[in-house]
DNA sequence: ATAATAGTGTCTGTTAGACATTATGCA
DNA sequence: TGCATAATGTCTAACAGACACTATTAT
């Protein structure tokens, strides 16, 4: 039986001069050795218990990022989508603050726009496309895109943050009606003072919604 | 490099005794050889173009069913979850009428109420846990159901398939603004005069929906 | 006529969205 | 004091859910 390649691939996510980004990787073998791709490898048998710890591992070694938000994403499989034969690419995707990349960020990474994307190797491109499209509908009845945010920030910028996500505007009464339903933020007793007015409050992940998503029946939006 | 199996599974669903149901099969090898199981096998590089196309056979193979609505669901993956080794399962669930099953079921096929279910072989009791989860919460907004049903019927019996398969009573008039928002129905021009009372008007899928669903934003309930 | 279900009209409470108003800081 | 944004109050149109009523067949 001809042997079937197995590997992870993770769509990492974040925002980037306002808008919603992904990382890509040099490559430095082929196929497409030189190009930018999706961080990804081969699962090992030896050292990953599962395929989500094989997604880590690969996050882990090209970004130094340890503990993001990642959740399954698809799985891609078939004879055409790698030249080194018949693949099965198990795809992760990850949202994770900007500020956590420029730490860890390595000369070979590159952050781009994912509305900006032209072309990328193999079904790359296709993958992204998916990825942003789950985050953008997830996004309409979930907590999802505070994990975009670092781990304080008032409720203005989580609003522009929803809006950059989702790609509309949104009224800030709904707004903040819907993230009271969710029930996932809890102030922190600080004020935001870096603006020439009045300050907002600043507001954090409630604990037991750091790797779990808050969600509610009807979306943001009509 | 340790190998990594890799394998489909699929989660037949259907309505049986008025219950959201999943087709089981004698397994004839070991592991679990005599047990009931989801239907799965290999992947076949040679004969399968993706990871669907396999599906699609295992699926042909095991009920003779060719061209059900079939959508992935997860990949499961890891050292523990098969006794051969290390393991890769891409499952898809499948949505078909009782009566495609009543025609090509074999003897070795099973079919049983999902919420009767106390164990499998594997992890497949997660898996199908997982699939139905997923066929309930997409039921609230979509037309998903509308696959368990014979190719013509009347507005109460795929109300009554709604019910079941998201385990709540719904409100008739809502229930038909919903319809008509789905946009998805069209009328036979035939009665149900199968019944002592004012014969219903018999519906179809539209064809553009007959592998594709429709949604709407808000959810049949609040 | 009666039973039984199909199909529709209408009212009401809830909610999203729009708009307006008040609050609170800095320059 | 003026300006900018935070935060909240209030009105309205749209909609889900409940209920009632009408329609249409077989017996």
């Amino acid at each position: 039986m001809t042997p079937v390649i197995c590997t992870v691939d993770v769509v990492l996510l974040t925002l980037d001069k306002g808008a919603l980004s992904v990382a890509l990787f040099k490559r430095d073998k082929e196929p497409f050795a030189g190009r930018h791709a999706l961080p990804g490898g081969f699962i090992h048998a030896e050292a990953d218990k599962t395929a989500f710890d094989a997604a880590l591992r690969v996050l882990k070694d090209k970004t130094g990022v340890t503990s993001p938000y990642l959740e399954q994403l698809a799985t891609y499989s078939g004879a055409d989508r790698d030249p080194r034969g018949w693949s099965v690419s198990i795809v992760y995707f990850a949202l994770v603050p900007k500020a956590v990349l420029d730490i860890a960020g390595t000369s070979d990474m590159r952050i781009e726009n994912v509305d900006a994307l032209r072309s990328l190797p193999f079904d790359h491109l296709d993958i992204v496309r998916t990825a942003v499209s789950r985050v953008r509908s997830k996004s309409v009845y979930s907590s999802l895109p505070v994990y975009l945010l670092p781990k304080e920030f008032t409720l203005g910028e989580l609003q522009e943050t929803y809006e950059t996500v989702m790609g509309e505007p949104v009224d800030k009464v709904t707004f903040r009606r819907k993230m009271d339903q969710l029930a996932m933020l809890e102030p922190t007793g600080e004020l935001d003072r870096s603006r020439p007015n009045r300050p907002a409050q600043l507001f954090r992940l409630k604990k037991e919604f750091r790797h779990t998503l808050s969600t509610v029946v009807r979306p943001l939006n009509s």
